[in-house]
DNA sequence: AGAAATTTGGTACGATAGTGCCACATTTCT
DNA sequence: AGAAATGTGGCACTATCGTACCAAATTTCT
């Protein structure tokens, strides 16, 4: 169900909001109807009455929220400067990217739940391999405006070897899966560079 | 709990196979006390009488999957002939290692499921952590018997490419992940050997 | 054998889930 | 303004969940 009308709208996107937040927070699980209108300061018939099964909502809301990483990734291309991709500036960069801005660890969580469940999820999977898709061609982007020769496979390389060592990360004790892919990332791209 | 009887610790360990199960078919979510019970064709009763939890009976399912696992690994590498350590032969033995003998998709999944599922559930992090690390050590036993000289470093760097690879793999449109892990294992090893 | 410990399994309870319902309010269109 | 479409929100229904309970049966120990 799509809303017609302005308010409308504006409480669909709230409950889309609402639905991010308790996907970071919380992952999957977390998304239940009262907890959405709950969060939305909405009433529980509205998420109903906008969507038409929660798994709808929950594609919609991983829709909104991977697009507005990808519109991320390229305003942090569209702002590059060549001149200043030293190899540390440049590493934080691609790790900002693949990993998100923010510190906080449930984000990158979030990230790599998102492509496991969809071993579990059919309906996500166009969703997934179109953002997919796009995260990469926005990754060779930046290199070649980088000015580092790159191919498309080495970009899925490098991808693999931050989404690998990100995911072994997380059973660490005290997990910090971004210290991590930055060792393997940057020893990767000082091999090649 | 833990059982006293020999039937009753008969019957524990259905429960444990039913749990291993339903978490290989259907994911975390799927282990459920009724569904449990009756896929040990036992008494819904029977599930807390011998767990204390949900969380300790997929902890235990998890952990003697985990080990079995390893076990398979071990012989593996106990029946290994340095002789026959073609590139070919090699990469399927530690594909096999990393994500299991059977060609099914749905025991990969798991394999990542559960460590990506540590991200949110603290009380698996011991278990994950330890088996981890001993699969690490395998492959390195494994590698040092098939006369590669390799580097613990360099091993993790090798399991990191399949798992990202492989993660990557699950929203391809039809996924064949251990495919997938396969070129890019085979490019890896012809790199360094 | 007989007491004690353990196991069994049917049942029930309270919480939470997704979703349908419907009288009412608001917005939009003519 | 008035009709039609759209949105609202309180409520309730049914299903399923984890878990507790307990009398009866079985097994173990002395």
């Amino acid at each position: 169900m799509t809303a017609a009308t302005p308010k409308g709208e504006r409480r669909r996107q709230a409950l889309v909001e609402a639905a991010i937040g308790l996907l970071v927070d919380g992952g999957f699980d977390a998304v239940r109807h009262r907890a959405v209108a709950e969060r939305a300061g909405l009433p529980l018939a509205s998420t109903t009455y906008y969507f038409d099964s929660l798994d709808e909502l929950i594609t919609v809301a991983l829709d909104r929220h991977g697009r507005a990483e990808l519109a991320y990734g390229k305003a942090r291309l569209a702002e590059l400067d060549p001149e200043e991709c030293g190899g540390d500036a440049f590493t934080e960069l691609v790790l900002d990217l693949l990993l998100g801005p923010a510190e906080d660890v449930e984000a990158v969580v979030l990230r790599y739940e998102r492509l496991v469940a969809t071993g579990r999820r059919p309906f996500l999977r166009p969703l997934m391999r179109e953002l997919t898709v796009e995260l990469r061609s926005l990754l060779l982007a930046i290199f070649t405006k980088a000015g580092k020769k790159i191919t498309p496979e080495h970009v899925e390389d490098l991808i693999a070897i931050v989404d690998g060592t990100v995911v072994n990360a997380l059973v660490e004790v005290s997990p910090d899966p971004r210290a991590a892919a930055r060792r393997k990332l940057a020893a990767a791209l000082a091999r090649t560079a």
